[in-house]
DNA sequence: AGTATGATGGACT
DNA sequence: GTCCATCATACTA
């Protein structure tokens, strides 16, 4: 008999940073009509407020893309980028404040299954250690792994639509974590260079 | 209504 | 390190 708690609004109505760092070790669970499947999150980064030249919702810009990152704490806002990848973001903080923690590895946990067809169309057992390692590596291969689609965008975490959720668990693991500059955003200039990015230290990893 | 580009990932040198 | 697939979105006009 598992134990385990849902992370409530209550969780995402702080400011991203934190939210960001807190994600780490804590479980995100698709659910949808093929199965469920989680994973451990081990890697996040945070894009918050007006200021923020990386962030889609720079000097208050709003688009009919970015327009749920000004929502309620706990709303889902997916996007494509490059033309294939989704990516995945939960809305923080206050309503009209426009923040997001974007989620971009995450370590398999259940439902190997649906996670190894879904990236590779092959059986876990038939994976190679590369891809089995690349699972849910990467904000693109997460979301592909996950199940994770735009028809998800505005929704609300923890919450059934149809046949589909997406869901966050609450964990006692609090691993030590890493802060760095987030990836791809060398546009941003000075805010390029902010540590807002999180991840576990896993004695891996080369920071 | 035309154009540039991206909160990526995989292949390749 | 370099190249590029692929297309919705944002921007220019």
């Amino acid at each position: 008999m598992t134990e385990f708690k849902l992370l409530g609004k209550d969780f995402f109505e702080r400011d991203a940073l934190s939210v960001a760092r807190d994600l780490l070790g804590k479980v995100i669970e698709v659910t949808d009509g093929t199965g469920c499947c989680s994973a451990v999150i081990t890697e996040t980064e945070s894009y918050s407020g007006f200021e923020d030249k990386a962030s889609h919702a720079f000097g208050g810009k709003v688009t009919d893309r970015n327009r749920v990152m000004y929502g309620e704490a706990g709303i889902i806002y997916v996007y494509l980028v490059y033309g294939m990848h989704v990516l995945l973001n939960i809305v923080t903080g206050d309503v009209g404040f426009p923040a997001a923690v974007l989620i971009r590895s995450a370590l398999p946990k259940e439902g190997m299954d649906l996670m190894a067809e879904r990236r590779f169309k092959k059986r876990p057992d038939q994976l190679t250690v590369k891809e089995l390692a690349s699972l849910a590596k990467g904000p693109g291969n997460l979301t592909k792994a996950l199940g994770i689609t735009m028809e998800d965008y505005g929704r609300q975490i923890n919450k059934i639509y149809g046949q589909k959720s997406i869901a966050f668990i609450d964990s006692a693991y609090t691993p030590e974590y890493l802060s760095s500059k987030r990836i791809g955003v060398d546009y941003a200039k000075e805010w390029a260079q902010v540590p807002w990015r999180f991840s576990i230290r896993d004695g891996f990893s080369k920071f």
